[in-house]
DNA sequence: ATTAATATAGGACAAGATGTTCGGTATTGA
DNA sequence: TCAATACCGAACATCTTGTCCTATATTAAT
């Protein structure tokens, strides 16, 4: 990748990040991302076909960041086998912690369900088999449930309660949840 | 109220709710609703500023009917006395369940997130005085929890499981959680 | 039944956002 | 050094928005 495309790119994910926190998703135009980040109007539209798509790349490269040591990890059967699934757990929201800059003005409003929903996918991977059914509930709804629950927790600990270790917030998760 | 207005009222709700069955909120355009409501321009900004606006006046009309026999009955301290927490929570699933047709849309995309806030809203009033805190868990961490939980089993439920009753579906909430 | 009030229809409008195109400039990597 | 290409910036047609206006139709009250 030209080093000028990097430049540009990240011109535009941290002027996108900024404006998160000072206005909404919905109300943000690509005009305003254009005259944040100082940059031309097609150069915009050279990277990015829309506002959406920009959102999603911003999202994609958090993921590969929070998940890439943690999905690597897997391959090598580390956590597998010498680490806990709580163990786990934490490692993202350690993961999560170090990205809370892009990430905090994710959280507001309508883009919130977007990122959320990406999120909730790559958990569902993690999440999937330690699952502990009880009774007759069903399997994808606990899941749904568990995997909804930690991405909330995420959500309340960054918003506003990152005073909270990730070990902490582990162990409240764990104890509130029933299924795990 | 006019009976004009009521109706043109009803037209625009309808015609929104058929509309998000098909199309994306952020997609939709204020023209799309007109089309759809065979209504004048001029009409619709009469009834609401924005599309926004429309989207949080269907919401209140919705949760007016889900709790309002709720709070009703909580005034005349029925569901304090005679019933449990669980029946309350029943009883709130079977009003959702009244509602489903215009609810149904209200999940997908953008507008879930402004939808599931307001329903948290008034769940957080259902919730709150009977969380269970274990250990150091902050209080107001769970509450949002369990608040977050229910409204997911909502989402879950209405959106590809309505197959179960109200009845189950508490069972299964109640089964998962370990703070109520 | 009559009437005054008002909700709606429908056209027109400016302002702003979108996405595309183009030619010129500057930077890059080889 | 040089070819490739990323950027700039201006212009453009198109669409959406929100407002304003007048004429018409419906309503609620007398």
């Amino acid at each position: 990748m030209d080093r000028r495309q990097r430049r540009t790119r990240s011109l535009i994910f941290t002027a996108f990040s900024a404006l998160l926190e000072r206005k909404s998703y919905s109300s943000m135009t690509v005009q305003d991302i254009i005259d944040e980040a100082d940059i031309g109007r097609s150069t915009f539209y050279a990277h990015f076909e829309t506002k959406d798509e920009l959102l999603k790349a911003l999202c994609n490269d958090i993921f590969d960041h929070v998940f890439s040591a943690e999905i690597m990890s897997e391959e090598h059967h580390d956590f597998s086998h010498h680490s806990s699934f709580r163990d786990r757990i934490t490692h993202i929201l350690y993961h999560l912690q170090e990205k809370q800059q892009s990430i905090r003005g994710l959280f507001n409003g309508e883009c919130g369900e977007i990122f959320l929903r990406y999120l909730k996918e790559y958990l569902c991977q993690v999440f999937d088999e330690h699952i502990t059914i009880k009774d007759d509930v069903p399997h994808d709804y606990a899941l749904d449930l568990a995997v909804s629950g930690f991405a909330e927790t995420v959500r309340w600990w960054l918003k506003g309660h990152s005073e909270y270790t990730p070990e902490q917030m582990t162990d409240y998760f764990f104890c509130c949840t029933n299924i795990l």
